[in-house]
Parts: structure tokens; C-alpha cells; sequence
DNA sequence: CCGAATGAAAA
DNA sequence: TTTTCATTCGG
């Protein structure tokens, strides 16, 4: 592989599928998320494309990429050969699992400037566990993007061409506090805002001199490493092949919020469950950053399955990270540190052969519950007495 | 190519 | 502070 760098170019046309040749596929490994598959319809039975074991979502799994055959759509923006895309950041995960998903449960292919507004209600009425959750996979994805790619610098595109007139980015406080629902939030200038989706082709012209932006390029890596060496030593899942919904329980957008209301409704306040917020913990101190579960102590509720338990970050007290099962076998080095070796054996060593909770139940967590409410019935919410 | 979202990173 | 771009794919 030469040395990794990237070109500006001119984005004349776009590339067809065959255009992307394997190398090409290849270098992006798993940091690209395949654009579905070749045909333009319905997924696949027989996709090429390798989903993830039954108990990850494509972002916990290491090796979520397509085999020789994949293709990336038409759809795929197009860039110079070696563009190295950026790492996805949290939001971005959770919006290709929530997508991943919702193309699963229904076959009608849906517009995805809705399906953005969704995922953004949902990543809003997401818990801090789920968030969490997602950030610790994009800060996965951005380690081993560091690893592919040493020396990579972002660098942006000058601000629409030249001249000033770039698009002014709405200050991010339009929330509806009332209904926990975003507002429109243009933030790309008043060209998209309230623009009827359905509407007529609004007379685009303008932006010719968009071909022209720049790219971004990696800085001058002199001895970039092939990334096929850090890749190779990453594991693939366990070879768990069934093949049922690749996302968690809980831990995937969907299922906690996407079935639940439809594309216009919001989340009554009265099916908002209620957090413990007084709940201690214990751990707090210990866990460094983002990688804490804002504060609030996560308890499952009995009966909670083992995949819903295992889409949970833990810290010891001690500051040792147990790593639930999705990220053992995905490999996420402790988002506690690096330096410290101590890396808790996880639990699940138990083999658990029975479905208790105290079985999988991470060290010093008291029992509270923080389950998906749109997964139980409310009431099974409020079991105040188990929990107290 | 645009847009719809959020967030990282750079200018 | 403001801008791009990361993902996705119908329009």
C-alpha cells in the first residue's frame, strides 16, 4: 500500500459500482459502513455483506465489512480515490445502527432526511447509557482510524469556495423543552429551513462552485504502516452465526425508541420514565470522561436479558473496566486508560448457565433498573418495591 | 448533488 | 464562532 495520502479532486461524476475497485473497499475497512448492497432494493438474504454476531451492532463489531463481492451504492458522495473519510462520531454511529435497523423491519425505503430527524429524536430520548454506549464506539472507531491512518489531519474544505457567504450554522438551543422534541434545527443556512421535503425541486442553481472545495488529505504519513496488520489482529466476532437482528436489545436506537411512535409523533412527557436521580454512585469518581454512565447508576431489571445487560459499559471501583461481552470481542481497549494492563477479566466467564441476574451482574451495582421503558410495559417500570 | 441529523475538528 | 464532513439514500 503506498503511503497513505490523499488527493483533492474534482468530483465531476459519480462513480458507478464497479468503478470501486477492492483495494479501494479495502482501505476504508470498517470505517466505512457499506452502502447496503448493489441492488437497489429490499435487503438481502444474500448479501455479501457480513453482519455482525447476533449480540453486536455493527459499530461493536470489529470486522463489519463487506467481503470481495460488496459494492457501495451509487449514493456514496463521491471522492478522490484516497480520500480518507473522517471517523464517525457518536451521533453518526447511532444514525447507521438506527438505519440499519428500521431498513430490517420494514421493507419501504424510506427518505433519509426523515430517517435523520428520527434518529436525532430518538439519540435525544436516547439514556445516557445508550449515549454513552455510542460514544465509546466512536471512539473505537476513531482509535483505529488513528491506527490506519497515522497522521492523518482533518482538514476541511475552505468554507464554500471562496467567498464568504458560507452557511451560517444555527446556534444549537432550539429545543423544545416542553415536549423533548427538536425543533427543525436548520443549521446549514436558511436554504433548508422548513423546507417541505416534498416539495418542487427548489430552483437549485447556485453552488457551482462547489466542485471545486477541497478535500481532506492526510498530512504527509511517511511510514504509514499497512493497515491490513492492525486489522488483521483485530478479532473477528466469535463465530456466533445466527442470524437474527445484529443489535442488542437496548443498546441499538431502534428498538428503544423508532417502534414505538410514528414519524410525526412526540414522546408524551407521561411515557418519559423516570430516572433515579438519586440514585449514588459509587463508581463515580472513577470513571474518567464520557466513559461513565453520566452519574447514573444502570440496574437492570430481574429478567433483563443477558444481551441487554451486556450492552453496558461497567468500571470497578477500583477503576478496572469489565468489559461486557461486545466489547471483549470487539476488543475496545478500556476506555479507563491505556497504560494500566488491568483489564478485568469479564465476568461472563461464568459461562452462565443460569439467567440470573446476580450471575452477570456487574460487581458493587445495587439493583436499580434502567431498562428501555418503550421495551416493558410502564408499570413493569415502577416495580418500586424490587427496587427498594 | 442535496438534505436531515449531531458532533469532532479545524479555520 | 463558524464551517466542513462523517453516514445514508430518496429526491
Amino acid at each position: 500500500m503506498p503511503p497513505v495520502r490523499t488527493v483533492p479532486s474534482r468530483r465531476s461524476r459519480r462513480l458507478s459500482t464497479q468503478e470501486i475497485d477492492d483495494d479501494d473497499w479495502e482501505s476504508c475497512g470498517d470505517l466505512l459502513y457499506p452502502d447496503s448492497d448493489a441492488e437497489p432494493t429490499i435487503s438481502e438474504p444474500t448479501s455479501p455483506i457480513v453482519l455482525p454476531a447476533a449480540t453486536s451492532s455493527p459499530h461493536t463489531s470489529s470486522t463489519v465489512h463487506s467481503t470481495a463481492g460488496s459494492v457501495r451504492t451509487s449514493h456514496a458522495r463521491q471522492r478522490s480515490r484516497d480520500h480518507i473519510p473522517r471517523p464517525p462520531n457518536a451521533f453518526i454511529c447511532f444514525r447507521s445502527d438506527y438505519c440499519l435497523l428500521e431498513k430490517q423491519k420494514s421493507d419501504g425505503q424510506r427518505d433519509h432526511r426523515f430517517v435523520s430527524k428520527d434518529a436525532a429524536a430518538a439519540w435525544h430520548q436516547s439514556s445516557e447509557a445508550v449515549k454513552t454506549k455510542y460514544k465509546l464506539i466512536a471512539r473505537e472507531k476513531k482509535q483505529q482510524h488513528a491506527q490506519m491512518y497515522p497522521g492523518y489531519t482533518y482538514s476541511p474544505g475552505s468554507p464554500r469556495g471562496s467567498g464568504g457567504k458560507g452557511k451560517k450554522r444555527k446556534a444549537d438551543d432550539d429545543w423544545d423543552y416542553e415536549e423533548c422534541i427538536p425543533r427543525s434545527k436548520p443549521r446549514r443556512g436558511s436554504r433548508a429551513v422548513a423546507k417541505p421535503l416534498r416539495a418542487a425541486p427548489a430552483p437549485k442553481s447556485k453552488r457551482t462552485g462547489r466542485s471545486t472545495r477541497k478535500r481532506s488529505r492526510v498530512v504527509a504519513a511517511p511510514s504509514a504502516p499497512s493497515p491490513d496488520i492492525e486489522r488483521s489482529e483485530t478479532p473477528e466476532l466469535s463465530p456466533n452465526t445466527s442470524v437474527e437482528s445484529p443489535h442488542s436489545e437496548l443498546g441499538t436506537p431502534v428498538d428503544a425508541f423508532h417502534p414505538t411512535f410514528d414519524e410525526d409523533d412526540f414522546v408524551p412527557t407521561a411515557c418519559i420514565p423516570h430516572l433515579n436521580l438519586d440514585a449514588t454512585n459509587e463508581n463515580k469518581d472513577l470513571t474518567p470522561g464520557e466513559a461513565t454512565l453520566a452519574g447514573h447508576e444502570v440496574i437492570y431489571k430481574a429478567g433483563t436479558s443477558e444481551e441487554t445487560r451486556d450492552a453496558f459499559p461497567f468500571f470497578r471501583p477500583d477503576g478496572t473496566y469489565y468489559a461486557p461481552a461486545y466489547y471483549a470481542s470487539a476488543s475496545v481497549p478500556s476506555p479507563i486508560d491505556s497504560g494500566s494492563s488491568a483489564s478485568a477479566p469479564s465476568p461472563t466467564d461464568s459461562s452462565s448457565s443460569s439467567d440470573e441476574d446476580t450471575e452477570l451482574m456487574p460487581f458493587n451495582y445495587k439493583e436499580v433498573q434502567f431498562t428501555n421503558p418503550f421495551a416493558i410495559e410502564f408499570e413493569d417500570l415502577i416495580d418500586v418495591d424490587r427496587l427498594y
